[in-house]
DNA sequence: TATTAATTGACAATATTGGTTAGATATATT
DNA sequence: AATATATCTAACCAATATTGTCAATTAATA
């Protein structure tokens, strides 16, 4: 079980939204350029991500892509989902008679989404910061 | 995130396994029938189990597969493992200036991991004997 | 009006997944 | 020894998903 290549640039992008929440919005070849991400994939990327309501576009010159919800409000696991599509253990269970299966797995299903939605963007953002030695921009987000 | 076909025809099999656990060998065709899985696929998948120390095998008339612990002994991950290869979401991001991620989705990589190993094959034949309505044919196994 | 940058959609290369086929090897029975 | 059973091994194929590109369109700003 591993993360997609899109998965990964999500994060990574996401986390560069997060460290620049309330300041400019910030251009796909920004993004692209700073994590080393094919720029067209990035886009169709982003726009996943807020199509799923955790980014806001502005276009034109100065344009580009934003935070649309303080990165505490994130979730690491909203993140997985937009990109992903939701963590499911039970599809193709219920169908065959193997139902017993799928109730099986639900349980457990249901324990990874919780440890997913336990971790927030901002703890991502606090977790870089702390290792960049870099001071918080805004303290009120401390 | 969802449950590669593979996976999901192996929980089958080591289901059944489970329930037949200290009676005959089961061989791939019978199990194959059992659960609807196509039977040179699943011939494949078994042997990923075996290598992974988790089924052992006969051959010859009367052969077939039979689990190489008990089932209280076998993890949910431990299926996941042999067959998709463990749980990894840090892969990736070590190598380029991402470390800042990597470090962060250890974390949360190990405690997905724990939510795999916390429930046994035992757990689930449990279960599917109890919608089955049926009673342990080794009472301490209970 | 010109420039910037998001948006949309079509498309191509590549990798992975799911599945098949054929043959070799081991075991048990007769 | 011969035969039937059933695992083992490896090569192979088709379908699908992933990853990535390209061109044209739309919106916002100066």
């Amino acid at each position: 079980m591993h993360l997609s290549a899109k998965l990964k640039y999500a994060v990574c992008a996401m986390l560069e939204l997060g460290l620049q929440y309330r300041q400019e919005f910030v251009s796909v070849t920004t993004l692209a350029e700073k994590r080393s991400i094919p720029g067209p994939f990035l886009e169709k990327l982003l726009l996943d991500l807020k199509k799923a309501g955790l980014t806001t576009s502005r276009r034109g010159p100065d344009g580009g892509y934003s935070l649309a919800l303080p990165p505490d409000e994130i979730r690491i696991g909203d993140i997985f989902t937009a990109v992903d599509g939701p963590v499911n253990f039970t599809e193709g269970f219920e169908t065959q008679d193997s139902s017993e299966i799928a109730t099986f797995l639900a349980d457990i299903e249901q324990e990874v989404r919780e440890v997913l939605n336990t971790k927030t963007l901002h703890e991502l953002c606090c977790h870089a910061r702390k290792l960049k030695q870099l001071s918080h921009p805004h303290p009120f987000f401390i």
